[in-house]
DNA sequence: CGTGTAAGGAATTCTGACACG
DNA sequence: CGTGTAAGGAATTCTGACACG
């Protein structure tokens, strides 16, 4: 997936009335999940709430989980836990990377 | 790129507001342009109007041919011009996969 | 805990029109 | 032709609170 692709997935453009559409949750809903941190739209100016696509997928997830009964404190703990993998993914990336670089790393500038 | 990114891009649900911050463009200039047929938003069943991704770089390519001098009038030939040579494409592709199927193609049902 | 609802206010969007040029 | 603007109305969104359970 290009980065072009990517903003279009990430970009926070759509209100929630249009998000209360697709997703079927009442905006009462998509609020509180908000309020309970499992999404995080950004405010226009004037306090506006807008979403992405991604926060929309990341609401339907939620709708299943809801459905199998499970509490949006425990979904919070799952993000945060899918959160920390793949900081630590990152970290140990970036661990070999740097080391790559420090034994065979071409330096650009002299 | 992926029928799932297509459809991010295709959406329309931004609104007009959004869409005046993107693209620089005054809300009266965007509706001007949908009058003048250069751009196809959807309406919600309140009337308000929701653009795409797609949109939006519409918009874009407009601002640039405006700048340049190019009437609205011009701008939607070209553009008819262009839709023109894809079914001109489309027909010849189809043709072809026709003519295919005909000689070697594979039946599915007896 | 998760969600509905009525309340009041603020911001958004819409249309049709007049204006300028 | 392309755009600004004031006008009036309708639809949207926001917050804080009470309710139920």
């Amino acid at each position: 997936m290009s980065a072009k692709d990517e903003s279009y997935k990430h970009k926070k453009v759509i209100s929630i009335g249009t998000v209360s559409e697709i997703t079927g949750l009442t905006e009462r809903q998509i609020r509180y999940y908000e309020e309970r941190k499992l999404i995080f739209p950004e405010r226009t100016q004037k306090g506006t709430r807008k979403y992405s696509f991604n926060d929309i997928e990341q609401l339907m997830e939620i709708v299943e989980k809801m459905e199998d009964g499970v509490q949006t404190f425990e979904i919070r703990q799952e993000m945060l836990k899918k959160e920390k993998k793949i900081d630590e993914k990152k970290i140990r990336d970036e661990m070999i990377r740097g080391q790559l670089n420090a034994r065979f790393g071409v330096h650009k500038s002299p």
